[in-house]
DNA sequence: GAATATCTTTAGACAGGCTAACTATTAGCT
DNA sequence: AGCTAATAGTTAGCCTGTCTAAAGATATTC
């Protein structure tokens, strides 16, 4: 399988242009170690998959001065309202995120990240993010350009079969102006 | 929100040339669709997510010419072998899988995987491996090295702070599994 | 051939998902 | 206004897939 030298960058068979197969490769170890530093992040903080990707969701929507309910955790987890429910008792019990009432909708609960789920998570994957923007830096404004054109072609091979196209999909996130909420 | 535009690839605030972050929301847009997609396989399948792991592995290690044993399912999915037991079983009640006396090992159990199986994937995953080998085709030379120079980098991004290096890591590592989460 | 090691199975517990039913609130109709 | 329908969240009961611990079956070693 592959003999890859961390240093000289070589391919395949003795290649050093990669081919399709190598890059093919190269996603695969990636998301291999993406996934190996999501769960080692999620481990340290003892927390499961879905309770991270909220509590991500969380931090994003805050950072952008929305407030989101319940339901846009199920929307955007892809689970049902009652599993946020449970969820979210979660978060609000080991310190991660509070309720508070919804000004506009006395129906729905508003969530908001407390301060110390922002520092933990900007210890961990933060971190990562910077060192990825880091790391693109280094490349060429023709590198950046094909590494696109690759990324594009990519996405195209997989979500083409499914539905025609659609590009910056949904977020069909109720803006919802005002209510910083602080 | 990122104006991007399906056929004429503009980024950022109107940037024609991707900077660091288009590049990071390309690899999260890909990260989506990839996900998206093999949920969709699983689910016209009707499996979860490790039964349909193990069943690329098995399909795998079984074209390479080797029986794995249930043993090597639990290392290769980071789960215990009492799963891999009741994992097994499900394999074979759908239908997808065989055990048979393992040919060295009278106490192991050997898998095989029926014929209906690799139809099926095949019908699926495959296809959409092609699709990929096929858009990658249609990069230059320079565009694949620049592709590959850009991934190298990011893998480096995500694993360089868990340990020195590890690059073909495989096999030895301990897949994030079992976390006591009180 | 008895002791020990290895591989798998079974039993029981737990976490996190689901649906269905229930309460509280809001919106629409007349 | 008042009734009805729709929406947000909670709770209860169930299901799946994981785990650990213990037991069963076969190999290996002395």
């Amino acid at each position: 399988m592959s003999s890859y030298q961390a240093n000289g960058y070589w391919y395949g068979e003795g290649r050093s242009v990669p081919e399709a197969v190598d890059l093919l490769n190269l996603m695969r170890r990636y998301r291999e170690a993406e996934r190996r530093m999501r769960a080692a992040t999620r481990g340290s903080m003892g927390m499961n998959e879905t309770d991270m990707s909220a509590l991500r969701f969380l931090l994003a929507e805050h950072r952008k001065g929305v407030t989101p309910r319940q339901r846009d955790f199920a929307e955007e987890l892809g689970i049902s309202n009652a599993s946020v429910s449970v969820l979210i008792d979660r978060l609000c019990r080991d310190g991660y995120a509070e309720r508070v009432v919804h000004p506009a909708d006395r129906r729905s609960v508003g969530i908001v990240p407390t301060d110390y789920s922002d520092t933990e998570v900007r210890g961990t994957l933060h971190r990562m993010h910077e060192q990825m923007m880091d790391a693109v830096g280094t490349l060429s404004e023709d590198e950046r350009v094909a590494a696109a054109k690759f990324l594009e072609a990519m996405i195209r091979s997989v979500e083409i079969d499914d539905e025609p196209s659609r590009p910056s999909a949904g977020k069909g996130v109720v803006r919802e102006g005002a209510l910083p909420s602080r």
